[in-house]
Parts: structure tokens; sequence; C-alpha cells
DNA sequence: CCGCAGCCGAGACAATTGTCACGGACCTAG
DNA sequence: CTAGGTCCGTGACAATTGTCTCGGCTGCGG
């Protein structure tokens, strides 16, 4: 034998993919799924408690996020993050890299590539999945500021100008004027449609 | 041996999920998966081609969803549909029964229970999950009429009035008419809320 | 100090959206 | 057949949203 095998946590708030992940990685040889975890809490605590080799964090999980985790966990742990994700945009992966992420897997990607990764990260190297970072490459950054941004995100569900407003203590027409600038720059003409763009992209 | 393997189709547009599932199903030795397909007009192809004995399809799909497909075979294929969803709302089992689908299991579930699911559907009798099967039964029924859906829909992605009344042949006005209706209804300001309140309950 | 550029905030105006009252078509019970 | 119900379509009106122009503030390089 090698050595000790890998140990991972894995972190999904969808139960079937967590647990059929952990089914799969289980029947690796080298590596030893010791927790399972439905939110981000739950990952950072238990993560704390046993001191994982590896994490391999969702994304979109309710509460923190699988980036949120990553931060919390850099000055407590040891571990190194993956994160595996069903929005794989350039946005996303540029906010993962600015956590410390050591791994990005999209989530459209074989369930196969996930052990494959771990034990690239477990050895020391990065994994970046390279369709995004070359999209990452080529894309442009934000251009929206960050009050743009603001009002958005509080518009995210249908929200009202009244409602944004109040919760920004500004005036409506002010609120109409920061939501008719993202129209422009984004080229729709809905808030709607601006808040799917921005979503698509990463930026809310 | 008790007779012939049981032979699966899997649809699902997320790699990931599709890949590992397909591989634990593999590992049961009744079971054989003969087809993954990442949406349903290849799910409606390839089980046309394949006649397997079961379709375990995911409801979220580009083109058609995996109650559409349900419907579109009912005619043509004995197979037996399971529909596996993450959103798994009491209006959304309404509409995969009224499909006629033989199974219903949330992605909250186990891997582990798919296999499970599956000899069940194979051997004649129905699963449907009871949480959410009793959810429908205390839950009220979508109060939208068919128009109203119809105009809710066209305008999911914030598309404009001009464009929803263009969609249907309408004059504007009576497309805002049914969409004030159904902010009536629903008791929501904007038809973005609608929007999300209707999906929620699986009504669009 | 000045000019300049970017961002924020605001109000006036125009366009779009939401509300209301109405008429016609259809079905069903009496 | 007739009355009462529901659904669909429509236009007039009111409320909200989007556009435009403006002024104040800050930071930066002459």
């Amino acid at each position: 034998m090698t050595g000790a095998k890998i140990r991972v946590l894995i972190a999904d708030d969808e139960g079937m993919i967590r647990s059929a992940l952990a089914a799969l990685l289980r029947l690796e040889g080298d590596i030893d799924v010791i927790a399972e975890c439905a939110d981000g809490e739950q990952a950072v605590a238990a993560a704390e408690r046993l001191q994982p080799d590896i994490c391999l964090l969702d994304l979109e999980m309710p509460g923190l996020d699988g980036v949120e985790v990553t931060e919390r966990l850099r000055r407590t742990v040891a571990a190194r993050c993956v994160i595996v994700t069903r929005h794989a945009r350039p946005g996303v992966l540029r906010r993962a890299l600015a956590a410390g992420v050591a791994g990005f897997l999209p989530k459209s990607r074989d369930a196969g590539k996930v052990a494959e990764v771990i034990r690239r990260v477990a050895g020391g190297a990065r994994y970046i999945d390279p369709e995004i970072a070359a999209d990452a490459l080529s894309d442009e950054r934000c251009p929206l500021t960050n009050r743009e941004l603001d009002v958005l995100r509080l518009g995210r569900r249908g929200e009202t100008t009244a409602q944004i407003a109040r919760a920004l203590s500004l005036a409506p027409g002010t609120v109409r004027n920061h939501i008719s600038i993202v129209l422009t720059k984004l080229s729709v003409d809905t808030r709607q449609q601006a808040v799917l763009v921005a979503r698509e992209r990463g930026w809310i």
C-alpha cells in the first residue's frame, strides 16, 4: 500500500447527487468519504471537527454557499476545497478563485471526473475546468456599478420600485434611474430580463 | 437466474448526476442501463428505438420536460416512466400523474432509492413519494385558467406585454387583463412575483 | 486651483403596466 | 329556452416603470 486514504467531505443540498457521489467515491480504493453535509453551516462544522483533506462543495446551497464555506475554512482548516456547480460561469469562477479554491468542476461533467479531480488536488495540484477557464479569459468584467448591483439584487424577486427605494432609503426616481442604466448596459427591456442576464453571468 | 434484466433509459440534462446514477444502477445485478440522454428529444428518440422497460426521466430538461416525454411515449412505447425532480411540488405531481407516470421521486431522496423504485415499477406497481403525495392531498388546485397560464408562461422570462400579445395574437389590453387577474388570484404585485409563485407551486 | 470624469441622487415627462367595467361565447341546470 | 355561471377579449383610465436632463460630490492629473 502507498499510504493513508484521501479523507473527503461532501456537501450538497440535493440528497440524490450527494449520496450518489459518496457511493461512487467509496468504490475508489484510495478515497474515504468521512462526512456528508446538506448545507454550508453543516459543512463548516464538520470540516472543523474532522479536518478532512478535501472538501467537495456544491456552490448552490442554502445559507452559506460553497465559496463562502471555502472562505470560512481558510483560516481554521488545512483542507483544500473543490467547488462543484451547475451554473459554471466566468463570474462564478472568478469569485471562487478569489476565495482560494483548489478545484472547480461544472456538474455537466461526468461523475467519474470527480475522483480524478480529488486525486489531483490532494496531490497538491489545482484543477480548473478548462472550458470555463477559457471563457473567463475571453469574457469582459461586470459593467455594473455597486449601486446598480444593489438595486438589481433588491429587485431580484419582482419587488416593486417603492419597496426597493424604501430598503435603500432612496427616492423612487433614483431607483428607476439606476435600473434604467442597468437596462441600457445589458441591452434588455425589462428588469426581469436584466436579473436573468446578470444571474446568467454570475454578477449577482 | 430469474429472467432478463430490467432495461432502463436515463434522461437528465445534468451530466454529473446522469452518469452517477447510470454507474450506480449498472452495479445492480438485475438492471441494465441501455441509454443515457441529455434532453427530452433525445429521450423520445432513443426510447422509440430501443423500447426500454423503464424510462428514468428528469423533470427539468431543456426542450421537452420529463412529463412531456411521458406523454409522447404513451402511444408508441410500452415503457413505464419514472419522474425524478428537484422541485417536487404537489402541482408537479398532479401533472405527472395526469400524464400517466408510474413513479415519482424527488431528488432529495437517497440515490439508492432509485434502484428500488425501478424494481417496483418494473414489477407492475407504482411508486409515488409518500411525502409529496401527502402534501398533494392537503393542497389546493391551481386557480388559474388555461389562458392565464398561457400568458404567464409567455412572460416567464421578462417578455414585454407587446411581445406576449403578438405571440398569442391578442390585443395588449387583453394580455394585461389576464395578468391583472393572475396577480389578484395569487395576491402578488408584479408579474415577476406571479411567475415565481406559480413556478414554486408547479403550475407552470 | 481648475477641468474633467465617474458615480450618486433627484425630478419631469413618456411609455408601459395594472385595474376596472363591459359585451359576447359557451355551458349547464332548471 | 332562459337564467346564471365561467371564460375570453376589449378599451378607457390610473398607477407604475423607464428615459432624459440636471446638479452635487469625489478623486485625479494638470
